[in-house]
DNA sequence: CTAATGTCTCTAGCAACTATAGCTTCAAGG
DNA sequence: CCTTGAAGCTATAGTTGCTAGAGACATTAG
């Protein structure tokens, strides 16, 4: 059995947020030492390297909320696991095309600038005026976040 | 002379964001109607397009706050407007850097899959074993949105 | 003149944590 | 056995960049 800082440390996952994940109900109520501390077993650390893992492909924590259920119920079809995880490769694949956009602009903005006075600073003219970029780059559609 | 819904058409900003920029003082105090609504001028228009533009380029409020105060004072030299661009840029390439390789492991991951039951499902195998990662693509230092 | 927008303030909520305060419990050393 | 320090507990508030709602006043079109 592993106190909440041990497990933190094994599954990198730091000990406000397992608090935070049983919380929101990510992780099932821990089971309570006679010093009402929380213990967890092989199960738990499984559960939350599961979470771990998905956090750091960028999955939601919603998203994660519904694989971990499925994972629950292993004789059902895989398809809706597949269908998330389609779904945040398309996410990855929008997020990756405007930041290559935005790569670009920015480059462009650096590289103009000569190094004078604000007054003549294509940095701040370009900032000033999207018509100066050479891509359309802006926030069309809701973004999420990493 | 513009009202704050006229202002947010012509700048591409909804009317409650206009309210929040005041409030965090990245606008100025707008001047009032008698009948104490918000009115704007050609200069308030520039800078919240300004904002708008930058927020486009990813860059944080905090960011632009000081670019805002930069423009502010065109007689200074440009290297601190700059840096700042240059580690936006520096940012963002971080950010491209870890979407290639996440995108590449969920590419693996939904290509793997066979498309069965979740017991035998890729994707769910994937999520619960980083070593079945191709790359490391974890979560190493801070990041922030999009 | 009335009805429909538009605007006002204020508060609360979103994701996904992180930080703080003030307490209790546990493990190890003397 | 006792003390000390680390680790744990709860609860609350803060972070970023907005967005949504309530309820009251202003403006404008017909
Ligand atoms: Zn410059
Ligand atoms: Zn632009
Ligand atoms: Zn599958
Ligand atoms: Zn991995």
């Amino acid at each position: 059995m592993l106190t909440i800082g041990k497990l933190g440390a094994q599954a990198g996952v730091k000990v406000p947020t397992i608090r935070y994940y049983e919380q929101i109900g990510l992780l099932p109520e821990a089971g309570r030492s006679a010093g009402n501390q929380r213990l967890y077993g092989r199960k738990a650390l499984e559960r939350l390297a599961f979470i771990r893992h998905a956090r750091d492909l960028g999955f939601t924590l919603e998203a994660i909320r519904d694989l971990l259920s499925l994972s629950d119920n292993p004789e059902q079809p895989c398809v809706a696991a597949d269908a998330i995880a389609r779904a945040q490769l398309a996410e990855v694949e929008r997020r990756l095309a405007r930041l290559t956009a935005l790569k670009a602009e920015l480059e462009r903005m650096v590289v103009q600038c000569a190094g004078g006075k604000i007054a003549d600073c294509r940095v701040i003219e370009v900032l000033g005026d999207h018509s100066l970029c050479s891509t359309d780059h802006r926030h069309l559609e809701s973004e999420a976040s990493p």
